[in-house]
DNA sequence: TATTGTTATACTCTATAACTATA
DNA sequence: TATAGTTATAGAGTATAACAATA
């Protein structure tokens, strides 16, 4: 375990650390709600399609598309399955790396992204935004963006040192 | 919604809440990990001793018990049978109310809660604190906890609605 | 009738390990 | 050897609906 010198954390930093967990929890819910409604998607293949929608060319490899949005190579393997078997995207072997998969958003992909997108936003502004000012909504750009580069960056030196378990946060070794 | 009001949001709006998205994400998926490893629980069940923990008498009502943490009644039924099985937890009837179920934290529970905790505020300060300041821990928290009670007040929870559902923000079922 | 909680069931999703193939 | 991705499989978790019991 840790050797002795965890201090607790502050009431702030817990109450921040809670309310974190908790609005990320019920947003996720609620917004998926809404996606599985207006185009059957649940949250982590509105996500995919939506990293691809913002691609360069509506394209991107498998491991890129994986970033922050799935903890494991074969659970992107398996979304990205059924957005194919739907017709979502499609999926082929790179020409310059014969290993690697691009994923490509379709015609279809993108209208079921289309169709989605105005209820998505109208969901986030009632659930979130009508509660934050301006400033708020900066503030927590700001800090959730530092948040998410470190969360990102952060080497394994995991905190439970039991099992040596070598685990990355974003990227599970095989 | 397709009635003209439907402006997009600013792209502060947009990357606060995909940040939230992904730093809630990477956060829990991280912190389950150490939780997995120094207690054998997943991140539910360490909210679930967590509030009872908390709770006056380490005791509270299933529904009380809920909020924020599970979406269905059933998915906290089940979880509370594997506290209650491994011995962390005891389930009960309230006096005052015989329909209630009264879940208490046991000793062994609270043993639980004691073991997994040093790594947990560890994890939480290498993986989230060390990137913030003072203040932006201090803005997180303000506007988190604002964000949390708007959600609160907004009704998203199918945990305690039954059948009365229809204040749900997405496009109505076919 | 409405509320509290449980059960039965079906389903989605995730993760690990073994595998293929390319680099 | 290392990397990219797939497959097989097994387990955990979730949601819905039907149910019983109490208010």
């Amino acid at each position: 375990m840790t050797d002795g010198m965890s201090e607790s954390l502050t009431p702030t930093e817990l109450g921040a650390y809670f309310a974190l967990i908790e609005v990320g929890g019920l947003l996720r819910h609620a917004v998926e709600q809404q996606l599985r409604e207006a185009g059957d998607l649940s949250y982590v293949q509105f996500q995919l399609l939506a990293r691809l929608g913002d691609a360069p060319g509506g394209r991107q490899r498998m491991t890129d598309l994986a970033d922050g949005v799935v903890y494991s190579r074969s659970g992107l393997t398996y979304q990205a399955q059924l957005l194919e078997q739907r017709g979502l995207v499609t999926r082929s072997p790179s020409p310059e790396d014969e290993r690697s998969t691009v994923v490509a958003l379709t015609e279809g992909g993108r209208d079921v992204l289309g169709a989605v997108f105005p209820g998505h936003i109208e969901a986030l502004r009632i659930l979130l935004f009508e509660a934050l000012s301006g400033d708020d909504v900066q503030d927590l750009a700001r800090i959730l963006g530092r948040a998410a580069d470190h969360l990102r960056a952060n080497p394994p030196r995991s905190a439970a040192p039991r099992r040596r378990s070598e685990r990355t946060v974003g990227a599970p070794r095989p």
